[in-house]
DNA sequence: TACCTTTGCTGACACGTGTTAGCAAGGTCC
DNA sequence: GGACCTTGCTAACACGTGTCAGCAAAGGTA
C-alpha cells in the first residue's frame, strides 16, 4: 500500500489526538489469528507446586512469544478437569497454538488433538507418538551422572526416581542411570530403587526406604525437589552429607545452589525450554507446510558439595 | 428468549454433526469484553526468578478467574521494557482488567492508569494513592514475629531487610519487626539492620555484614529466600542454626519447611492472594459503580526450628 | 490529443457473533 | 368474531478491523 509522508504524518497526529488505539478484537476476527499462544499444564495443581522450574520455563516462553509478536495464555488445565477445555482453546479459537507441559502418555484428550493435526509442541517426549516436541536428553544425562559418581570412587549405588515409571522422564532417567553405571564394573541387576511421587516428603520416605534395605554410599535422586526431602531423611537417619552419603540431583532448580551441602545436580535449561517451546509452536502455526520437530537442549553436570567429589580423595 | 424443547435438541444435534463450536474472537467483538485479565510482573526477569511464591499466586488466581468465566493473560513486563505495552492491554482491548504484581512507586506507567480510573488491581501497597489491592498486614505480621524471638528470650537481635526502604513491603516487615521489639525491653534504636536485594546471595552478604559488626542471637529475614543465603553465610561463618543464632524468614516458601534447620516464618497466603487479585479484579470490571477496596489477608507464624522454641529452654 | 502507467486515496465488503425488532401462528377473553 | 396476548422463530444490524477493487489525478509517451 502507498501512502505519502504527508498523510502518514496527518493520519498519525490524528490518532494521536483522538487517542486512537486499534482494537485487538477485531483485528483478530478479520485476520483469523489470535497471536495467542496457550501454555498449558496437565499436572494437577498440587503437583505442580512442587516443580521449581515452571516459573524459568514460563519466562522463557514469554519472553520468544514477544520477541515474535505473540503473547501468552496461562492454562493449568489438570486432566481430571479435562472436559474438552483444551480442545476448546483450538476449537473456538481462543489461541493459535498450545505448548503442554507434562504430558501423560494417558491423555486422550491430548492424543487426540496431536492425531488431528492441532498445533501442538510438548514439553517432554511421547514414546510412540511423532509430535513437535522440547526436550532434553534425560538418558544420557542421567548416564553422566552416574559416571561422574563411579569416577569418584562410589560403588553401591542407589536409585530414587523422582516419579513413576508411567512418566517417561523419570524412567529415561531410571534407564541411563543404569547403563552410566553398567560401563563400570557395577551390577545393575542388583541396584536398589525406590520411587518418589515429585514432593520432597514422598523423597524423604523413599530415601527412608532405601537406607533401611541397604548399606548405600551414594544415591541419585532424579529430582531436585525430590531431593530436598531425601536429603532431610538421610540426615534423620544420621548421615551425614556427603561424608556418609553422596547425593546427587536432577533439574538444578534456583535453590540447589544455597541447600546445605550445594547440590550437586544436572542443569536443566529451563529458560531456554520454554523459548524454544514458544518458537516451535510458532513456526507451527505461521508454516504452510509444518513438520513435526524434536528440539533436543543440553544439559550439564554441576558439581558442587553433595557428591563428595570436592572434598573425598580420588579412588586408590 | 424463548426456545422450545424440540428445535433445541435439533440446534445442539446439527452443531455437534457440523463440528461447530462458537468463535471467542466474534463474541468477545460484539460484546466489547475480553473475559480475559493480565498478571503483570514489574519485576526485572531474574529478581522474578528469585520469587518463589509467583506460582502460587498465578494459580490462585488463574483459578479464582476461571471460576467465574475469565482466562489468564501471563504478562512480565518489566518496567524498563515499558513504553506503554500495559497501557497499551487496557486501550488496545487486550484484557478487561489487570493485577499488577510488585508495584513500585516510581512506575510512572502504573500511576497514569490508576489515576485514569483504569481497572487496575494492586497485589501489594502503594502508599499515598487510592486503589483497590490485595496485601497481608506486613506490620502486624514482622510485630509477631518479633514478640516471638522475645518470648523465646532472645535481646540481641538484628533484621536483615529483603529489600530496598522504597518497597513498601520491606519497609512495613522493618517497621512491624522493630514496633514488635520496642514492646519488649529491647532498644530499637540500636538494632542492626542489613539490606539485602531479593536473592539467597544478597541475604548471605547482609548476614555477612551483620556478624562482623555484632554479637546476635537472633536475626529476622524478611524473605525466605533471602533467609536461605543468609543461613548459608552464617553457617560459614560457624555458627549453628539455631544453637548460635535464631532465624526467622517470611513469606514460608514451599521448601521453607524442608530446609536444614526447618525455618520458622511467616506463612504469606500466597493462593489466596491470587484468589482475591483475580476477584476484585472481576468485580472492578463488572460493576457499574466500582469502589475501590483493599483486601487484607491473613498471615500466621509458622515455628519450626530455625527460631529456637522447639529445643531452647524458655528464659528464666 | 489520445492513450497508458503510476501514485494515492476511497469505499465496499467480510470476519462470526449478540441483540433486537418483527412476524406468523395459535390461544384467550369478552 | 375481533382485539389482544403469548409463543417461537427469522432476519437485519452492529461491533472494528484488513483487504482489495476501483477511481481520480498526475505524469509520461507517441
Amino acid at each position: 500500500m502507498r501512502i505519502s509522508e504527508e498523510t502518514r504524518i496527518k493520519v498519525l497526529e490524528a490518532a494521536r489526538q483522538l487517542d486512537y488505539h486499534p482494537d485487538i478484537t477485531a483485528r483478530r476476527l478479520v485476520t483469523g489469528k489470535t497471536g495467542l499462544l496457550a501454555y498449558v499444564e496437565r499436572q494437577p495443581t498440587q503437583q505442580a507446586f512442587a516443580d521449581a522450574t515452571t516459573p524459568q520455563v514460563l519466562r522463557g516462553l514469554h519472553d520468544a512469544a514477544v520477541a515474535a509478536g505473540y503473547e501468552v495464555l496461562f492454562a493449568p488445565i489438570p486432566i481430571e478437569d479435562g472436559n474438552g477445555r483444551v480442545e476448546r482453546l483450538i476449537a473456538g479459537r481462543h489461541v493459535d497454538g498450545i505448548i503442554v507441559s507434562g504430558p501423560r502418555t494417558d491423555d486422550d484428550e491430548i492424543r487426540r488433538m496431536i492425531e488431528a493435526g492441532a498445533p501442538i509442541v510438548l514439553q517432554g517426549t511421547w514414546p510412540g507418538l511423532t509430535v513437535t516436541s522440547v526436550d532434553i536428553d534425560n538418558f544420557t544425562s542421567a548416564k553422566i551422572a552416574a559416571e561422574h559418581l563411579v569416577s569418584i570412587g562410589y560403588r553401591r549405588i542407589g536409585i530414587i526416581a523422582h516419579a513413576s515409571m508411567a512418566y517417561s522422564a523419570a524412567q529415561a532417567r531410571h534407564d541411563g542411570f543404569l547403563r552410566g553405571l553398567a560401563d563400570s564394573d557395577a551390577d545393575p541387576s542388583t541396584v536398589p530403587v525406590a520411587v518418589a511421587g515429585f514432593s520432597p516428603d514422598s523423597g524423604a520416605q523413599a530415601m527412608e526406604a532405601l537406607l533401611r534395605q541397604d548399606e548405600l554410599e551414594a544415591v541419585f535422586v532424579s529430582s531436585d525437589t525430590v531431593a530436598i526431602g531425601a536429603m532431610r531423611a538421610a540426615r534423620d537417619a544420621g548421615r551425614r552429607i556427603p561424608q556418609d552419603l553422596a547425593v546427587v540431583g536432577f533439574d538444578d532448580i534456583p535453590i540447589a545452589v544455597h541447600l546445605d551441602p550445594a547440590l550437586t545436580t544436572v542443569r536443566l535449561p529451563a529458560y531456554g525450554i520454554g523459548w524454544g517451546a514458544a518458537e516451535l509452536t510458532i513456526r507451527l502455526v505461521q508454516d504452510d507446510q509444518p513438520r513435526k520437530s524434536q528440539l533436543v537442549l543440553d544439559t550439564e553436570l554441576i558439581v558442587r558439595e553433595s557428591c563428595g567429589a570436592l572434598t573425598r580423595p580420588p579412588p586408590d
